[in-house]
DNA sequence: TCACTTTGTGCCGACTCCAAACAAAATACG
DNA sequence: CGTATTTTGTTTGGAGTCGGCACAAAGTGA
């Protein structure tokens, strides 16, 4: 069934921006579409056309809400229903997670989470895989591609996690090719036949691209975003939309800024680090309680915030030392990175909720100048935004260029 | 006078990336450019041809040296001999100076530096410009646009220096209007006859864009450069060879990382800030030396290092704190930035040069992974480096769009 | 001197995309 | 209810780039 395709006579370069709009809902019209690609209407069309003859987006002729407004209504455009999808993963400290996500960061199906993690990444990744085969099977969908979301530094260009210490895997685990072989042994293809290819990032990275495209960071040049999971801290910058990894993956490590330097030593041979001061263990430790086995810490460290902040003085001192701790870094990070928004993410989303004021404060007070301080910092937006980011490592390639990715042309 | 020139017909787009090869000196040959253009052997030949007609390079047919390589010799290119210049200058503690720069890097010529800074900016703007206008009417080059370098954060995109604390300027003084205004009044006029366009930076950014584009960083893709002049310390980042300022050129303000938790109160509120703990000021009072009004810190210190390090144990101790402290400071870059390069300029280089196995040990160390601690951490190389950065500057418009800044086409 | 290698140049054709003219679909207004 | 106006979609012609190819030029090596 070798289906004849009409040639793409013009908008072959402004094809990936076009969809990278759609994607991010910056395009809602044809007619936006062409003021925001900056091309003529002409090319435009042939844009929306060929995107849709990928099967990647809808354009309705007939726009269903009349908007009032003068003149002939614009196309709508919109993520095609039943089109490609992205297999996305996570793995955490308490188990994976798998889900397949389409354009514009719309989870399509998820597996129910499995809630043990072996010491072998192997086996979490066929594990993963598996899980994602079902739900392709399932939905019928065809693959573009997979990422993986890890809670460890990923080393660029190997894909080796340097230190995944919450699911104690060796360190210099090679996560990329165990999950690239491992799809092309559960015989996930693309349209071309070819096994997918395989993707894998930080975590804390994956969250601020997601939120970046289709959350909190949307529209921002120098996002940055910082985050507690489990234990330490992790950082993550996007530049124009891209994820600033550094030369080799290995940037944002923000754990090891001093944010108090009478505290505890740290195991980096410093002493008060972000990553012993502000996490969630250092929470329940500010606030006097012990740690309890049964759940993991974030999850204590949030009911604990929840519930008792607003009676508790012991909780509401430990919520406030943690903001003076919190505030300190970003202050630091601030000076070094000049962002123009924050979203802070897992247990920091909650202390910034607790006392927003009080976190500003402090980061517009250790910050240089007033004009830094005054950058927006913003609770994440996004359920999973791991998973979504996970997902926006295998839709890079067709943003980038979709013919090219799809195999066509 | 209105010269016939041949419309180029193709290669318009890869004009300012040649022209960039030829600047950084990557491009000796024509055949060279063809390969790291990635365009036909006709493309790089119009590209080629059509920078020589607009004065900018020389393409020599004839090839002096010859290679001793098979085959028919490459045209060999190189930067146009009187070509069109751009108007440098730097403000620094002591004074000024001022400079005309070529394409390459290459200082025209210099004027006589001036060694006052009187405390109100538009005087000392003026003394520059008007040095300036001495140096073009000398030479008689033309002038493509002016950069001047200032030893403060420069607000984007205002152009406004925030804390020019070592000239004495109030804050927030707005450099670049006052810089494009003397430039105007002084009558400085491109080829299209509208006044230049005058650019402002500060003067470790514009250093690290020098180191980059013809020093000690050539080929890095994430550059990170840290320098102390007079007071405190300042970095700088260049990435895939621009600047990164952050959002508002506030980026890398990278004076208050903490590198002595018990060190003195730094006037930001924390202590054993990186500004208080490795600039000059800090060497001489480590080593027991009264400062004295004489020469500048930086010279003071510069001589002490360099005269009784061998001798003095109390200068080698000094030396070796310093080092302990930058060390730790850059190794919270390196965990943020993870840069590829690092450049030390001011004391700082002559500290990388008295002990380069203790600060490369100590950023090892301190950094979280060897991988990342294995960054090179080079001195810097050039003469005025911060004169040439101004000069980038104001050759960026041409390096981006020869056409469009020439005001042909 | 001739074969070989590498580079420079002219010409053709393919590929994009803008501009302009025209068609279509809504609102505004009499 | 019909016409003018506004805005958008579509078609067509033509111009601007640039790769591919053939050929010329300028060296080296035998």
């Amino acid at each position: 069934m070798t289906q004849t395709r009409t040639r793409l006579e013009r908008g072959r370069s402004a094809l990936g921006p076009a969809l990278a709009l759609v994607h991010t809902g910056r395009a809602p019209t044809r007619a936006v579409l062409t003021a925001e690609l900056g091309v003529t209407r002409a090319t435009a069309g042939a844009v929306a056309a060929e995107l849709e003859a990928l099967g990647l987006i809808r354009v309705d002729s007939r726009p269903l809400g009349a908007a009032g407004a003068q003149g002939r209504p614009s196309h709508r455009l919109s993520i095609a229903p039943h089109g490609p999808v992205a297999l996305a993963a996570q793995v955490h400290a308490d188990g994976f997670r798998a889900a397949l996500v389409g354009l514009g960061g719309q989870t399509v199906a998820t597996a129910p989470g499995c809630m043990t993690v072996p010491a072998d990444p192997a086996h979490v990744i066929d594990a993963v895989v598996e899980a994602g085969v079902r739900l392709l099977r399932e939905t019928g969908r065809r693959c573009v591609g997979a990422g993986l979301a890890v809670p460890s530094a990923v080393a660029e260009p190997e894909g080796t996690a340097l230190n995944p210490l919450h699911v104690a895997w060796p360190a210099g685990a090679p996560v990329r090719e165990l999950f690239s072989r491992s799809l092309a042994a559960a015989g996930i293809r693309g349209d071309d036949g070819e096994p997918v290819t395989g993707f894998a990032g930080n975590d804390v990275n994956l969250a601020a691209l997601a939120e970046h495209r289709h959350g909190a960071g949307g529209g921002a040049q120098h996002l940055l975003c910082v985050a507690t999971g489990h234990r330490g801290v992790g950082g993550a910058l996007v530049l124009d939309g891209r994820l600033h990894t550094g030369s080799a993956g290995l940037a944002l490590e923000v754990g090891h800024l001093t944010v108090n330097p009478e505290g505890p030593p740290c195991h980096c041979g410093s002493r008060g680090c972000l990553d012993i001061e502000a996490d969630p263990l250092a929470f329940l430790t500010a606030a006097g309680r012990e740690p309890g086995p049964e759940v993991s810490l974030l999850q204590q460290a949030r009911d604990l915030l929840r519930e008792e902040y607003a009676t508790a003085p012991s909780v509401r001192a430990a919520t406030e030392q943690l903001i003076d701790r919190l505030g300190l870094g970003l202050a630091g990070l601030v000076n070094i990175l000049n962002p123009d928004r924050i979203i802070l993410g897992g247990l920091h989303r909650e202390l910034l909720e607790a006392d927003p004021e009080r976190l500003r404060a402090v980061v517009a007070e250790r910050s240089l100048w007033g004009r830094s301080g005054g950058v927006p910092i913003l609770p994440c937006t996004l359920d999973h935004n791991s998973l979504v980011g996970a997902a926006e490592l295998a839709w890079q390639p067709v943003l980038d260029d979709p013919l090219a990715a799809l195999g066509v042309g």
